[in-house]
DNA sequence: TGGAATAATAAGGTAAACCATAATTTAATT
DNA sequence: AATTAAATTATGGTTTACCTTATTATTCCA
């Protein structure tokens, strides 16, 4: 299937598009912005992926993962997620860190390598953030949930899973336990992208609406 | 101490030289062999690495590493090692293959995952092949054993450590149950650089010279 | 139906690690 | 001391993945 191994830079790329987007086209500028290049840097590189079979580019109009690109999208997730179950239950480290170490194991994992460590993690089904583990061949769906910026004011949900990836992001959710598991009512909501203050573990915490759109929920109580 | 993280390239050219020497000085050619590059190249390199004192040239007399360069080299082995019992003893990764991925992995590896790793292994001092692993501050002394190369007909040595690191080769050693904590016998040593024959496991086996200099020893019984 | 964004291209650079080939320098040995 | 082998330098290339500054092409929206 796979001849020759994707660089580091192409699975960033293909993971960053798989995170990015259901289905539906991506535009450059927002996957650019993603992973910190300029628009110019990530049009070069839609090109070469393109190439190679793992992006579809239909000019000003966006990109898409091939059905190649998205399973070996897949592979680089669980790859990535099985590291940051061994980092978080194994080796103890902490939570808004285990992202940012796995990001970097990910891409020095062999096949081998991975499917024997999802033996010894006993084939979990999600990673400390809440987010499904892709199965071995690459194939995933994205989770069914709901933004927390979605939410409306007196409703209760049910944290699924965070999405961010930004260290400092993590940071701020691990201290204010916006964690997956937990139980989240949201208490008001500011008007012009004002700020949401949620009740969550009996204290009031407020988080700004592009922070709440990484915080995944199911809604149990309206 | 270390700003910057090494590239992968630089952190694979300390740890050869680290692996080729004691303190002595290396030949910059003997280095581009191990590597698998040409001597320019290596030569090349060893300007950039001198640049960054990592390593200090003599030209026409070799190379060594810096006190820097050999602490940082220390830092790579005691990932890699660390890294090879993980695969082997929890992930019950085949003895022969250990060494590739974990030299994957030992670019990959901030310094807490490093620490955590050795942790959660209980602080292992050395590694499946046999050989110490550093301590978290870099620092490493060479194995005091003696090349199965050097054994005399007759002579049984416990088995210490492989030093090799290619895989066929170590495929080999494993075929033969030539592994860490045996007994093994020189039975003949035939001449001109001829092959070893050796006793081990109630077995006869051969070994070329050279690789019989990847084995080594402690004599315990002449 | 304009513009204003946004996207794409063109053109020219950089840095790290590689390569080959050829010339030069030094060391080692007969 | 001459020869040979090994090491070094000089030159000029390659590939990947970035960058900047223009310029051109589309879309979309008021
Ligand atoms: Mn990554
Ligand atoms: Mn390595
Ligand atoms: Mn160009
Ligand atoms: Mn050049």
């Amino acid at each position: 299937m796979n001849l020759k191994p994707l660089s580091e830079s192409t699975e960033m790329y293909l993971k960053a598009m798989a995170e990015l987007s259901g289905r539906d086209v991506i535009a450059v500028g927002r996957l650019a912005e993603r992973l910190g290049v300029t628009p110019v840097s990530a049009n070069e590189m839609m090109r070469r992926l393109g190439e190679q079979g793992l992006v579809a580019h239909t000019p000003y109009k966006g990109v898409n993962l091939t059905k190649k690109g998205r399973e070996a999208a897949g592979n680089v997730i669980r790859r990535q997620r099985l590291w940051e179950c061994f980092l978080y239950d194994h080796l103890k480290i902490e939570w808004a860190r285990v992202y940012e170490f796995a990001c970097l194991l990910e891409h020095a994992t062999a096949p081998e390598v991975t499917e024997s460590l999802a033996e010894f993690l006993g084939h979990p089904k999600t990673c400390p953030r809440g987010n499904p583990i892709p199965e071995a061949d690459g194939s995933f769906k994205p989770l069914d949930a709901t933004p927390l910026s979605e939410l409306k004011p007196g409703q209760t949900a049910r944290l699924l899973a965070v999405s961010a990836t930004a260290a400092d992001v993590l940071k701020y959710l691990q201290e204010k336990n916006i964690l997956p598991g937990r139980e989240v009512t949201l208490l008001e909501l500011a008007p012009l992208q004002g700020p949401l203050t949620v009740r969550i573990e009996e204290k009031d915490v407020a988080l700004g609406l592009p922070m709440a759109e990484f915080v995944l929920v199911k809604i149990i109580k309206s």
